[in-house]
DNA sequence: CTGTGGATGTTGAGCGCTCAACAAGTCAGG
DNA sequence: CCTGACTTGTTGAGCGCTCAACATCCACAG
């Protein structure tokens, strides 16, 4: 009772994720060589330098990067060992943990930035017109949704 | 002279990274749980399953299923360990290996499928319309011609 | 032939991610 | 209070990927 995909719908699946993989990778690529971070640290500085007083608890922190809790705490050790953030303890509620952005940081985020920007508009907005742009966007948040919705089981009733 | 990304542009490059890490997260867990391989080893599984004799060139495999020789050399170990490839050496080209599909893992990929397909639907085409899931197809080609065209440098001349 | 440049496939080190287990803290009902 | 359920953040094992180095083989110019 499978509904199969048929040829038009496999050649938009395969064209979709070889679109996909091959832009990250190359993203991931291109920041890994010129500012020695991947995609997803990157992202991590990005959301710090974001908030007020670049700093952020953990646990919004992984909200706002689309990070597990476990991945954010590799990931801020990681980046705690290169000295771009430093962790505090959180006044009102001792478990709480909160990620300060240093100045080396953001230093460093300054500094990738204009580089990654290039990489996105050169491998995503710039081939594609306006209209595909605006296409692009609506089907990413439709997707995003139907995703939040059904987070995998339903909730334990 | 960087050309930021304004408003608008942000938004839609946002959405675009956290539906699509959100749709690769959902399928891979999915086919962790149900079928216990990730998501590049199915890919690979089903490459060969379309092949003649369901067995190709691991240079041919690499290239059809957007995986680095490298890559695919590890995947291809892994697989041959779990009985569902068998490797045998090219008659013609010393250097070549081939890679077979066994029934073993015909059995396997045939089993993962449906579960898999059913996740696809679920989380990409069902909540989309009919014309975004042209417009998905168009900007998907239109970004892999992009990339593929501009391999990072310039071909050393 | 012979050598040289390119292709093929493999390997190991290093790293980031997932998953499950866990310690520590919070909070609400009895 | 205090107990039990939930939340927060961390940890370690296992695994897949990248990258660079490598052994092997092909193909072609001389």
């Amino acid at each position: 009772m499978t509904r199969w995909l048929d040829e038009d719908e496999q050649q938009t699946w395969r064209a979709f994720l070889g679109a996909t993989r091959l832009v990250f990778e190359q993203l991931d690529r291109e920041l890994q060589r010129d500012a020695a971070i991947p995609h997803t640290y990157y992202e991590i500085l990005v959301r710090l330098s974001e908030a007020p007083d670049r700093a952020l608890r953990m646990s919004a922190l992984a909200d706002r990067s689309q990070s597990s809790r476990s991945r954010l705490s590799h990931a801020v050790a990681r980046l705690e060992s290169n000295g771009w953030v430093r962790r505090t303890s959180c006044a009102d509620d001792k478990r709480g943990q909160i990620a300060h952005l240093t100045d080396e940081g953001f230093a460093a985020l300054a500094a990738a930035a204009p580089g990654h920007v290039e990489g996105v508009r050169k491998h995503v907005f710039d081939p594609l017109t306006d209209a595909q742009i605006v296409q692009l966007r609506e089907i990413s948040t439709t997707m995003l949704e139907a995703l939040k919705k059904q987070p995998d089981a339903p909730p334990c009733d």
